[in-house]
DNA sequence: TTGTCCCGGTAAAATGTTTTACCAACCCCC
DNA sequence: GGGGGTTGGTAAAACATTTTACCGGGACAA
């Protein structure tokens, strides 16, 4: 059994009563903020003051004392008990729908990156979490932000299918929807311009003369960006007197494969067709596949477009014409207003912040024959 | 592991005694386990037993006291002040070296879903942590540890350039290494048994009736796994009287357009070779590129073997023969050995497990004609 | 009768910080 | 010489748990 000399020697070597004798033991493991303090002969107080660097008022001397002692005790501040007194965990969630699709893709991967570059400049822990059916059918998420787990959560992948997120539009700590919007619920959202990225490809085949134009879209049904890409693209279109027809228009499910079914059907409906606008990149891929298919040269005989400019489009071939959105910046600016929130602690407030895209041209659109 | 079911009532308001009366303050945000052992009459310590669920003294009639006192309050344990009495977070890292590559791999999806999926039936969070190259200069993956973040870290994709790892062979808290090997320090590993790949691919190829053989190997200099099944697969095939010269080992450095070179240069060696063994799937998919673009049928001239079996191995054309490794039950078993060695906190046991493999038979290989 | 064990708990120490309220001393200005 | 502000701190109250040592009473065996 242990008996502490809770007087003096708390820390220095501890006693144990062993046969009626004492017996000096192996120092503590690890230092605490008590032992710098007393290493330093300042007050406790005065060294979490100095740790923070948020209070002028500690004089230039004592702040050295206090380092040099941080120093020689090798002292590292727990993240635990740092957390406890305001109950903030310095940490932030990423829920993912899906693991394996989801870490297999070049777009979660640009998010969670900038995510991450930004929460680790600021001292912030990312921590991983799947949301899976049970996982929502059992509420698991709301655990998070109720066991003082983190401080707030990002919701990557979001469709209209994740109702549940309207839940925590009451709680204090903020949830962010990253790249997707849910336009009815009162939610953080920072999302890519896809309207702006709708009017840049339309302007850009009008430019090139086409006006046979066909698209293939994204989930329209479950996804409002996608949807907000193909109102954009057949707005400015008819704003410059092309009518896409709603049979030139099929959905393409985000894939390489059904977008190459998406587009034989598109080929068959309108064999002249002279350009194509689709969704994203990699369904892009799915019409030329479709498009050599029926000898057709991508970028000479029909114009193709992407979306997204991931890095195999400019490997392509040929190499793509697409809008560019920077899913890095989107990844980071979420976080930058994540940790904006979280330290105002305002509630009222919604973010609601689109990121600009950019056309980036490359071969695989040319001007009509 | 206690289940929570997520919140359901509101909190009532508390009273304080204030002046002699009783006054009524704001309803207070969280209830905590004081809360719980007030309301139901018991003291803290028997709540703390309860939830915990590692002690069985406590009588059926008082536990549903407890427990109904918990639904009421709808009480949540914080993960902060839990952690902060044994200095456990509950919480384990993934390291992994750079972000941007890793996340477009399908090979890390798996590895991080099987730990994920083995840590959350356990009631452990994970922390994403990104390597690089000025995050390892400043040892910041200690801090991890030494500021209690986390009870132990998962390193994925790590070469012979992390030296570095030897640094936590002294910790109390366990580092593994995933489905990568260190020979020379005493570090916990998990691994696929490469060796037996190597040995599968030549027993197959052998069996076929193939004498005239190439391999593309993976980057051998750096990541000892590769060069185990390169060695074993030499070896085997040298027992089965089958000499593989080294000038027809090649490296692919584990890319599609790297292991199309390696595989030219292979066939410009040896225009008559019969079969490849390429060291993942990716890079089968290379040589396939090349023996088409030499006008050669992958399958009936050239037999292709892949390793890994990734999804797209089953879907390629021809499908491919591989070696599968279940990257999923690599990432679960590690997870699992990093919890029991965790709990049993032994600090002289090394983990050192292998993962069966298993050959896939599919059309990318066929016996000599 | 005494010693031992079990049952169902409890008291209190330990875990390590942040933050609020306060204090003593000194200076400045009227 | 008193009011007021600044400087450089400190004491103590939160924060929310786990865990260890112990306790009274009853059962049971030697």
């Amino acid at each position: 059994m242990f008996y502490w000399n809770g007087l003096v020697a708390r820390r220095a070597a501890s006693y144990r009563h062993t046969d009626g004798r004492y017996e000096i033991t192996m120092a503590k493991q690890r230092a605490n903020i008590r032992d710098v303090a007393k290493e330093s002969g300042v007050s406790l107080t005065t060294v979490s003051l100095i740790i923070n660097k948020n209070d002028q008022r500690i004089s230039e001397p004592t702040r050295q004392r206090v380092l040099d002692a941080i120093e020689k005790l090798s002292y590292t501040p727990s993240r635990l008990a740092r957390g406890l007194p305001n109950r903030r965990a310095n940490t932030l969630a990423i829920l993912v729908p899906q693991l394996q699709n989801a870490f297999a893709d070049v777009y979660f991967g640009e998010l969670i990156s900038g995510i991450y570059e930004e929460a680790a400049a600021r001292g912030f822990r990312i921590l991983l979490e799947v949301a899976r059916r049970d996982y929502i059918k059992r509420r698991e998420y709301m655990q998070l932000l109720e066991d003082c787990s983190v401080d707030g959560i990002f919701f990557l992948g979001a469709t209209e299918e994740h109702k549940f997120l309207k839940e925590f539009d009451g709680s204090d700590r903020p949830l962010l929807v990253v790249n997707n919007h849910f336009s009815q619920w009162d939610l953080h959202h920072v999302v890519c311009d896809y309207a702006a990225a709708g009017r840049d490809a339309a302007d850009h085949l009008i430019e090139l003369g086409h006006s046979r134009i066909a698209h293939i879209s994204g989930p329209n049904d479950v996804v409002l960006t996608t949807r907000e890409l193909t109102d954009a693209f057949v707005g400015r279109l008819a704003e410059h007197g092309v009518r896409l027809s709603k049979s030139m228009i099929v959905g393409g499910e985000f894939q390489v494969e059904t977008a190459k079914l998406a587009c034989d059907e598109l080929l068959e409906r309108d064999p002249d067709l002279t350009a194509i606008f689709c969704a994203n990149d990699k369904m892009a891929l799915g019409a030329y596949q479709s498009l050599r298919a029926q000898s057709k040269q991508p970028g000479k005989d029909v114009s193709v477009m992407g979306c997204d400019d991931i890095p195999v489009a400019a490997l392509s071939d040929p190499p793509m014409t697409t809008v560019r959105m920077n899913f890095f910046e989107v990844g980071a600016e979420s976080c930058r207003q994540m940790l904006k929130l979280i330290d105002t602690k305002s509630t009222d407030e919604r973010i609601d912040k689109r990121i600009p895209v950019e056309l980036v041209r490359r071969a695989s659109t040319a001007p009509i024959r």
